[in-house]
RNA sequence: GGCCCGAUGGCGGAGUGGUGACGCAGCGGACUGCAAAUCCGUGUACGCCGGUUCGAUUCCGGCUCGGGCCUCCA
């Protein structure tokens, strides 16, 4: 019992987390598809998936946490026999489409990595899968599935409760805006099985029961959940983009599968989500989007925002995670500069707080009267669906204690971050100073001048230090004379 | 066309049936040769029209606007 409560998507509603396994939370996250480079809006879902896994932790749980690489499955096209996105990009690239997907991969650890996110138990790389998901589809009921020539097609309208999680209605009469492709039962239906058309040779192909061909996309997630958590699992995070199409097509086919191979010794029995539980997952939940004006980050279009942009601009990667605190995990999030300026603003205060605090051991019994109020706000807040702009609030709350014991205030704000993950205590200001891609002027060079202007005012000759200041500003350099740091790169 | 969601001060963003979170910016003060940085203090808000209520930003209905999904997407 550890009184945590999350948003569960299937219900819509609170629920207080119950471990599947006792003193355990097993935890999937829908993973990145590696054929382009993440875009920050992107990265929300795994910093969200990170202060999750943070927060279940913290509350003494041991957790098992996946997080997939789709690196086959998705298509182009409107259309299910569409390009693979894969394919289409090692075609472009002249390269192969296991470098390719190699490539992008390691930019995406690259990006996990800036931004504090925890290594998961383990990536699941879904090409790694393929023979397990010819299994679990051979072992569904026929029922439930059906061949045409473009591939094995899962029948939606063969379970119960298709689409809940989607709150969707079974669409009769509606207009879909796509042609529907030649021989599907219902519109909703989804492939399992892709072949490779006659006469065509791809990359990334496999045997199987129905021919050369690659498995569909929404299979990769429900066989790995089921290999490596097993059914149910407590709960299941993805993009609430997934929450329409790919989750609800998942926990078809886990229901499927359910029915065909589980007793109620795990509490699923195969049939409709009225059981929960059916679903594979105890609790499903889901992050908004990263916003900004223009509409959706997307990266069909070509032009994204990636972290390294971020970076080049001359900010901290962890003003973004800063950013993504500030709001909650279920709220959209407008993304600007501005709104990242501030966030590394933010990030730099508290930063300033900590480092006074550097030099004390953390004293080992973070109990202290003054810290009671900020500690059961932040845990209030953390544990009402990870309220992290309150809880951010809470460890201000807490650096802003006076006269107390220095080893105690730092066991508390370290108590606080290992949920938030800013890593505080890491950080110095000196490293939050980023030095712009654009800038013109290095640091021996400001130094020098920072030099110059000392000697000058050393001689009270301000029409000179000024001067130096102002040229220095020219450059994108703020002079801080009363700061120890002396300088920072400024912003614009 | 169908389904869903949102609308809070300059910007971002919590939350609540009745004492107006918080951050950034702004403003005032301290500090500074002057600034900046830092520290202290501080103002402004709940899209529109009805309803319920002693009282609504918060609940209900309508409207307007914006967004998402229905096609790959975090």
């Amino acid at each position: 019992m550890t009184g945590l409560k999350l948003f569960n998507s299937l219900t819509r509603e609170l629920e207080t987390f119950t471990p599947v396994h006792e003193g355990e939370a097993r935890v999937y996250t829908c993973g990145p598809t590696v054929y382009n480079y993440p875009h920050i809006g992107n990265m929300r879902a795994y910093v969200f998936a990170d202060i999750l896994g943070r927060t279940l932790s913290s509350q003494g749980l041991k957790l098992t946490h996946i997080i997939n690489i789709t690196d086959v499955g998705h298509l182009t096209d409107d259309a299910d026999e569409g390009e693979d996105k894969m394919e289409k990009m090692a075609a472009e690239k002249a390269q192969s489409i296991w470098d390719i997907a190699k490539h992008y991969t390691e930019a995406y650890w690259a990006d996990v990595e800036a931004l504090n996110i925890r290594q998961p138990a383990k990536w699941s790389i879904a090409t790694d899968y393929v023979e397990d998901m010819i299994e679990f589809v051979q072992s569904m009921d026929d029922r439930h599935i059906y061949e045409i020539d473009t591939g094995l097609y899962f029948d939606t309208a063969s379970i119960e409760d298709y689409g809940r999680l989607a709150r969707a209605v079974t669409e009769e009469d509606g207009e879909s805006r796509i042609g529907a492709v030649e021989g599907k039962r219902n519109a909703a239906d989804f492939a399992l099985w892709r072949k490779t058309p006659p006469g065509e040779k791809r990359q990334m192909e496999w045997d199987s029961p129905w021919g050369k061909g690659a498995p569909g996309w929404h299979l990769e997630c429900s066989v790995m959940g089921e290999k490596l958590l097993g059914f149910p699992f407590d709960i299941h995070t993805g993009g609430i983009d997934h929450r329409e199409i790919h989750h609800p097509n998942e926990i078809a086919q886990n229901q499927a599968f359910a029915q065909a191979n589980c007793g109620s010794c795990c509490g699923m029995d195969g049939g409709g989500l009225s059981n929960p539980t059916n679903s594979g997952a105890n609790i499903w939940m889901h992050n908004n989007f990263l916003v900004e004006r223009s509409g959706k980050m997307s990266k069909s279009s070509g032009e994204f925002l990636r972290l390294q942009l971020l970076i080049d601009k001359g900010y901290h990667p962890l003003a973004y995670r800063m950013m993504c605190l500030q709001a909650h995990y279920r709220s959209e999030l407008e993304f600007s500069w501005d709104g990242l300026e501030a966030a590394l603003t933010r990030l730099k205060r508290m930063v300033m707080g900590t480092a006074r605090l550097l030099d004390a051991e953390p004293s080992p019994v973070a109990e202290h009267p003054k810290f009671a109020a900020p500690l059961a706000k932040f845990d209030e807040a953390m544990l009402d669906d990870l309220n992290t702009p309150i809880a951010l609030t809470a460890l201000e709350d807490a650096l802003a204690v006076k006269k107390v014991d220095a080893g105690i205030k730092r066991a508390v704000i370290e108590s606080m971050d290992a949920s938030l993950g800013l890593g505080l205590f890491d950080l110095t200001r000196e490293a939050l100073r980023i030095r712009p891609k654009a800038a013109e002027i290095t640091e021996v060079e400001i130094d020098d001048a920072l030099a110059r202007r000392k000697a000058a005012r050393a001689e009270k000759d301000f029409a000179t230090s000024d001067a130096i200041r102002d040229e220095l500003a020219g450059k994108g350099v703020e002079v801080m004379d009363g700061d120890p740091l002396g300088w920072e790169w400024k912003l614009s």
